[in-house]
RNA sequence: GCCGAAGUGGCGGAACUGGCAGACGCGCACGACUCAAAAUCGUGUACCCGCAAGGGUGUGUGGGUUCGACUCCCACCUUCGGCACCA
């Protein structure tokens, strides 16, 4: 007997090698076969793969090679999202130029996959830093500058002053910047926007038509765009009514509880409102306060609400009273028009303010019984409110809208929270903005014969002080593309999330010439069937890739209207309680662990250990379960090699072998095709390889308890059966674990690799049980077990269950009330006393 | 506050459509092999009572529906994630 520990290294580097010797993960568009084009979000080529690369990829692997062998032309291609600051932030800190960090980071990562056995068609492989990758972003930047799409505005915008450039909204967490941490900053600034509130009700509308995408990810990207529906109206001011304030709501029903209005503290209005110099001093003095306080500051939950009443008073259109006017902190001049009705009695904010400054609160809602709390926000019947009176809330809105537009004073009003995308970056590392400013003809983009626009190699790289190729004269100075006269290059670079915002188009064509990407191959390909990776992304990336791929819809470039059907996001690894990281000292390195056990069993035990959208704990004990997994795989073939290889090829479902008519024979066989079975419904349904791999696991155990006992599986039976699970076996675990699975499936003595063999399909009859044992239970307690032929009659296992001796002590002295069969499954007697 | 996800052994996690809770793995205990250890293999392992047979309790909490509830309904608690003076 063989107790040989498999050996994994000569077994991965060889399968490996004639993997990419056979180049067989290279596909091409064929109309004839079923496309599954199956995406993992590229890395960022930070200089190793780390163990949430392995997972993400681990799972994306599975799914593709599992595709393959059910018959798919599957793309599954893979590339590096190589712009951005940490290239730069290494040029700082060891002088070498971002370029070059860059491609010997890939070069590495590159060997890493490779050696974990992921099937990519290496052929596809781009680097977005490639000037042949961003000159097609330029020349669609291009064009959604002609459409209105790509803008340039001066407006305040986050500013990180640790990464020393311009972040858009999704990319601050709660005041602070995603990558660094560090605190954002407001800054007035020139900048490029892209107009994704353009899309704001399309991206949201898809949302609920996206059924492949999971809950979270849409809630997240549903709050983000933040859609409220409500009025918007004009106050008069009282006493000069050629000035208005217009506001916002969500209630046009509470106009008539509207007992004071508010601007925010910079609304340009207030400047013509305030005449007095005093009170210009007063206003200037608290807009000074509030621009003191930090967005952290301003984020904290509990603090009071500060604001100053203005000499000026609005009238309110419904009442025709005048009523005060404030400035306040807890108004945004960047949401609706920066300006409200406050309506204290049904909003708790107003509340809030109306008690501190003293201001009348008025209900117009009818509080429902025992109400004790302060403003009131549910639904009721309106009352106080003139004309609204006796209405309910969502009457009294449209009939309050009703009564705006037919006096012209206001209209319905849908607002979204989201807000462009500002994607000018004053960094080197990125793609150059294609356009030029020249001293007659202002804004001009660059032609497109002369794209791209590369990115020069020789600027100097220090992190402060502004964009680097502000100083690169050879690039800023440049010849008008209209007038031919002096110009200047914008200095800035596109932010990265446009490079990933359609990477996986490229990837259809990537050495197409003729632009972003051949259209026959996007049409064929597109959309990702299966894209999978971090949580992280929910509002960056996977918002931004709609965005651009609607915009790329619209300049009728691709004809989908969704880049992703369905999405897998996976957890994060951690260990020890906390996500892996340097500083805790709990990181597992990839390579290491790949040299000690394998890429197999790293694989393995990153899809067995949690479902995949769950965080996944690491366990170096698991680790080693896993490894003893595969050894065990390995040693039971070994030692059965000769009775394998003497057996005939099952071949298909049933075919070759004549099924076995023994019971342990077909109770074996049926553990055979329940497996198949349960590992199926894993790739198709739920997606919790996790289950797929305990099936499987039980397959080997199936096997191991043949081998303890020989005599219960007839010898003529046995070696077509043990041959029928190996190779089943092998198959099954072939997605999970390639290597070893070619390796075996060489040793049974196949020729063609495991995965140009079509998945196993389970036999019904193999399944079907000829006796099922039935639990039978007395007043829902299990108190004995019967076994009976499969579908027998209900009276017949009633009167066995009646008739147990088990059951019979728990009956005396009680009367049978009922009896509840389920068939196949369990008796459940009920009693009376 | 609003939205979403989730609470099951010592741990990671199973349980179809309401039908034997705890599959599979880790850990632990005992045993085999060994001079010994590691590795490997075998047996056991929710908790309580019991030598055992067996009995009882148990899926965050409290109710409810049902012959029967981890699963359905109502109320609540906790954790995690997102959004947030968004009018």
């Amino acid at each position: 007997m063989s107790t040989d520990r498999y050996p994994f290294r000569e077994i991965e580097a060889k399968w490996q090698r004639i993997w990419e010797e056979r180049r067989q993960f290279h596909v091409s568009e064929d109309p004839s076969r079923p496309k599954f084009y199956c995406l993992e979000m590229f890395p960022y080529p930070s200089g190793r793969i780390h163990m949430g690369h392995v997972r993400v990829y681990a799972i994306g692997d599975l799914l593709a090679r599992y595709k393959w062998m059910r018959g798919y032309n599957v793309l599954h291609p893979m590339g590096w999202d190589a712009f951005g600051l940490p290239a730069e932030n290494a040029a700082i800190e060891h002088g070498v130029h971002p370029a070059i960090w860059t491609h010997e980071n890939i070069d590495y990562m590159r060997s890493q996959l490779k050696k974990m056995g992921i099937s990519y068609d290496w052929d596809r492989e781009l680097a977005t830093c490639d000037p042949s990758y961003y000159r097609w972003e330029q020349l669609v930047f291009i064009k959604m500058l002609e459409r209105g799409l790509a803008y340039r505005r001066r407006s305040t915008v986050n500013w990180c002053p640790s990464c020393q450039t311009v972040l858009a909204n999704e990319q601050v967490e709660a005041g602070r910047c995603w990558r660094c941490d560090s605190e954002v900053t407001p800054r007035e600034i020139d900048g490029w926007f892209f107009k994704i509130t353009a899309y704001a009700e399309e991206l949201l509308e898809w949302c609920d038509r996206l059924p492949g995408w999971p809950e979270r990810v849409l809630t997240m990207q549903r709050n983000w765009i933040g859609k409220s529906e409500g009025a918007e109206f004009d106050l008069p001011v009282d006493g000069a009514p050629e000035m208005k304030v217009r506001v916002f709501t969500t209630r046009p029903d509470t106009v008539f509880g509207m007992t004071y209005a508010v601007l925010a503290p910079e609304h340009p209005l207030v400047d013509r409102l305030v005449t007095d110099p005093a009170e210009r001093q007063r206003v200037a003095a608290f807009r000074a306060e509030v621009a003191r306080e930090s967005e952290i500051e301003r984020l904290a939950a509990d603090r009071p609400k500060r604001g100053l009443r203005l000499s000026a008073r609005v009238v309110n259109p419904f009442t025709g009273v005048a009523i005060p006017l404030f400035i306040a902190d807890y108004v945004l001049m960047g949401y609706g028009t920066g300006a409200i009705m406050a309506v204290p009695g049904e909003d708790q904010r107003d509340w809030e303010f109306a008690k501190q400054y003293g201001l009348p609160i008025v209900e117009t809602v009818q509080r429902p019984a025992g109400w004790t709390g302060e403003a009131f926000t549910g639904d009721g019947i309106k009352l106080n409110s003139g004309f609204l009176d006796g209405l309910t809330v969502a009457e009294a809105k449209r009939r309050a809208i009703d009564w705006l537009v037919e006096r012209g004073l206001g209209e319905g009003k849908v607002n979204y929270r989201l807000r462009d995308w500002g994607i000018s970056r004053q960094r080197y590392w990125g793609a150059p903005i294609p356009v030029l400013y020249c001293e007659a003809c202002g804004m001009v983009p660059e032609r497109e014969e002369n794209l791209p626009v590369v990115l020069p190699r020789d600027a100097q790289i220090r992190g402060k002080g502004g964009s680097p190729l502000a100083e690169v004269a050879h690039f800023v100075h440049a010849g008008c593309p209209r007038c031919g006269g002096r110009a200047r290059r914008d200095t800035d670079t596109m932010d990265t999330f446009v490079e990933s915002s359609w990477y996986f188009l490229r990837y259809c064509s990537p050495h197409f010439e003729h632009g972003m990407f051949d259209p026959r191959a996007a049409d064929y390909w597109m959309p990702v069937d299966q894209y999978i990776g971090g949580i992280e992304h929910a509002v960056l990336h996977l918002l931004y890739a709609r965005f651009y791929t609607k915009v790329l819809r619209d300049l009728g470039l691709v004809k989908v209207d969704e880049p992703f059907m369905a999405l897998l996001s996976q957890g994060m690894v951690i260990k020890d309680g906390a996500k892996m990281s340097k500083s805790k000292g709990n990181v597992v390195d990839p390579d290491e662990l790949i040299r000690t056990l394998g890429a197999d069993t790293a694989r393995l035990f990153s899809l067995f250990a949690a479902p995949p959208e769950k965080d996944l704990d690491w366990n170096d004990r698991g680790v080693e379960g896993a490894s003893r997994f595969l050894n065990r795989v390995w040693r039971f073939v070994l030692n059965h090699l000769e009775e394998l290889s003497n057996a005939p090829s099952a071949g298909g479902p049933s075919g070759g072998i004549s099924p076995p008519t023994s019971g342990a024979g077909r109770t074996f066989r049926r553990v055979i095709h329940e497996t198949i079975a349960r590992v199926t419904d894993d790739f198709e349904h739920e997606f919790h390889f996790n289950t797929a791999v305990s099936a499987i696991m039980e397959l080997v155990n199936a096997l191991y308890a043949v081998e303890a006992e020989p005599d219960a599986v007839p010898s003529g039976e046995r070696p077509a059966l043990l041959r029928e699970a190996v190779e089943t076996l092998t198959l099954l675990l072939g997605p999970f674990c390639p290597h070893i699975a070619e390796e075996v499936w060489s040793l049974l003595g196949h020729d063609g690799s495991v995965f140009r063999q079509p998945w196993p399909t389970a036999d019904p009859a193999a399944r079907a049980k000829e006796e099922v044992e039935l639990v039978v239970q007395v007043d829902g307690r299990v108190r004995s077990r019967l076994v009976v032929a499969a579908g027998a009659p209900e009276g017949q296992v009633e009167r066995l269950a009646l008739d147990d001796d088990k059951v019979q002590p728990w009956l005396a002295s009680r009367r049978v009330a009922r009896v509840v069969v389920v068939p196949n499954r369990l008796v459940n007697i009920v009693t009376r006393a």
